[in-house]
RNA sequence: UGGGGUAUCGCCAAGUGGUAAGGCACCUGGUUUUGGUCCAGGCAUUCGGGAGUUCGAAUCUUCCUACCCCAGCCA
């Protein structure tokens, strides 16, 4: 069996490089991925891993890995490491070493000092509530800065006194000297750099004066040999200035930026900072709960990295903003896990059942394919025992009608074993169902039974061999689709109570040697993975719900109510 | 009210002057020892709105409307 493919639909940029090409224009293309270390991946981010990566791949090009690491106060090694480590489990590997904006500190204040020697750029002494002032608004224009008409030679020393610590931060930057009456708001004489006593996670205590973002960039997708050069759409406003730094800087090549638009996800938050706070709060258990929409979290709730490379084929690279449906995710993940984990059965929430014509004392050891489809995945033993587990939701005292499971007196068949009947309810003094004593038919296994229909098949698991397991229910960490579109209503507000619930199951035996990360469909109930960091296998099991399998039964259900 | 963008089915998205792909979701049937998977079928006389050009427009022109981004010494 193969399985289905999902293959990336051309979208804009491709058919612009393969324009280039025809044209004769582009042969070789350089991508580049660069996050700021200061803070984990996200799904967003997936989007743009698989964008930049997939183009190289697809045109037998480069992608480069390149830390954008201009603000070392917020950033640190340990986002660093998980930026990495995120990317390869993604399935994919940047060429060549890592990069750092960083490593161009040297060549950034070079080119300052060119752009200085032109008269092109200044030392500024505005203070940052002056500098907001002079700046002007979306409407009316700025105003030049009283130290926009300083000397070369003094720009040059003040320059190169803010460099050598001369001053505390924050009293100089250096400015481009552009326009402060452009109606884009980025050219008004923006800033180049700022003093920062801080210590870098890479250079150390070397400087003292960081580069902008504005300034860094293009120069440093220049440096790299960077063809294309895809960000996304707030930067757009942004492009003439990265072409302003191309155009008046002695660069060894000039990229050129395309943007997209950012993905958005219902149900989701994607935004750096909401995601710190959730972590900072304590609200999540950590940048990798998984619950978390990042990279580290969906892979320890169980995505595989190819549900979510073809997520980002499926949702398409566009300039239009929408709002992608968390459904689409669902299928992605539930498409590729159908097809590759194995199937288990294990049961929740927990009912006895005593099958009345089974003697006490006899094992009955049957088997199942691990996979309905793939042989390859091998087989499991089931042990089959006078007394069983089956779960509570499938039993019911009064059934509805189409209620195709347990109840008094109806058959239903038991997933690899015998058709039971319901003979007989137990319940405790305060009416509680503890028990359902039923009969087994033997003439069932491996065949139906003659002159009646069974519809229903339920799971079981031997109460003699079961295997305790916590099992954590995951679900939506928001319950309305849109958690920040109100900017009156904090987001917190809209936190489902019920993202995590934790019970106690007990699984069918084979499950007893999972390793973390295993991944397996517990039928009829959902797709599971064993916890990446908590999970033991032969001693603590314990399984973290990815997702659900699909429920119709429940949509059924619904209608009737 | 300045600048930059975007508008095609509930959602994503092809389409670039020749008469609306596909996916998700949803709905119908069929198969099934998972109410899963799978299979078959349905689901935009219409492309934000108006006017115009044209034999012919989602695609061109024009006017309008709605929404998103920008006033960090963040990226």
């Amino acid at each position: 069996m193969s399985q289905p493919e999902i293959t990336a639909a051309p979208n804009f940029i491709r058919n612009m490089i393969v324009q280039q090409r025809e044209a004769g224009q582009q042969q070789k293309v350089v991508t580049r991925f660069p996050p700021e270390p200061n803070g984990f991946l996200h799904v967003g981010h997936a989007k743009s891993i698989c964008l930049n990566f997939g183009i190289a791949q697809e045109f037998g090009g480069d992608c480069h890995l390149r830390f954008d690491d201009t603000n070392p106060e917020k950033e640190n090694q340990t986002y660093i490491d998980a930026i990495q480590e995120d990317v390869q489990w993604l399935g994919f590997q940047w060429a060549g070493k890592v990069r750092y904006a960083s490593d161009y500190f040297e060549q950034l204040y070079q080119w300052a000092v060119h752009l200085i020697r032109e008269g092109k750029a200044y030392v500024c002494e505005l203070n940052a509530e002056q500098m907001r002032e002079y700046r002007g608004t979306l409407t009316e224009p700025g105003k030049n800065s009283p130290f926009r008409e300083r000397s070369v030679e003094e720009n040059l020393a003040e320059f190169e006194a803010m460099r050598a610590g001369t001053y505390p931060d924050g009293a100089k930057v250096l400015r481009a000297k552009i326009d402060m009456s452009a109606p884009n708001i980025n050219l008004r004489d923006p800033i180049l750099y700022r003093i920062r006593h801080a210590h870098h996670h890479q250079t150390g205590n070397q400087w003292c004066i960081y580069p902008s973002y504005d300034f860094t960039h293009g120069q440093s997708d220049a440096i790299e040999g960077i063809t294309h050069s895809i960000c996304t759409l707030e930067f757009e406003d942004h492009r003439p200035l990265y072409e302003w730094f191309l155009n008046n800087l002695p660069v060894p090549c000039k990229p050129v930026q395309t943007e997209f638009a950012r993905l958005n996800l219902n149900y989701t938050v994607t935004s750096k900072r909401k995601l710190k706070l959730l972590v900072d709060e304590g609200i999540v258990e950590g940048w990798d709960d998984p619950r978390m929409p990042t990279i580290s979290g969906m892979r320890r709730r169980g995505y595989t990295p190819k549900s979510l490379r073809d997520f980002c084929d499926m949702i398409g690279v566009t300039r239009s903003g929408g709002v992608v449906d968390i459904n689409m995710l669902y299928f992605a993940l539930r498409n590729d896990l159908e097809h590759s984990a194995r199937r288990a059965m294990v049961v929740l929430n927990p009912i006895k059942v005593v099958i009345t014509n089974w003697e006490a004392g006899r094992v009955e050891n049957l088997t199942s394919p691990s996979h309905p489809a793939r042989e390859d995945l091998g087989e499991r033993t089931l042990p089959f025992t006078r007394e069983l587990y089956i779960d509570r939701d499938d039993f019911m005292e009064e059934p509805p009608k189409k209620y195709f499971r347990l109840a008094p007196g109806q058959e239903v068949r038991l997933r690899n074993a015998w058709v039971i009947r319901c003979d007989e309810v137990i319940k405790d003094a305060s009416g509680e169902i503890i028990e359902l004593r039923c009969s087994h038919d033997p003439d069932t296994l491996g065949k139906n039974p003659e002159g009646r229909k069974v519809k229903g098949v339920i799971h079981w698991v031997s109460a003699e061999h079961g295997i305790p397991a916590e099992v954590r229910l995951y679900d939506n960490l928001f319950q309305v689709e849109a958690p920040d579109a109100d900017k009156d209503v904090d987001f917190l507000q809209h936190l489902n109570p019920e993202s995590l619930s934790v019970v106690q199951a007990v699984c069918e035996p084979s499950l007893a040697s999972a390793e973390p990360e295993d991944k397996f469909q517990f039928e009829r109930v959902g797709y599971f993975c064993a916890d990446r960091r908590e999970h033991q296998p032969g001693s603590k099991l314990v399984f973290n719900r990815t997702v659900g399998l699909k429920d119709s039964w429940a949509k059924i259900q619904q209608k009737q109510d």
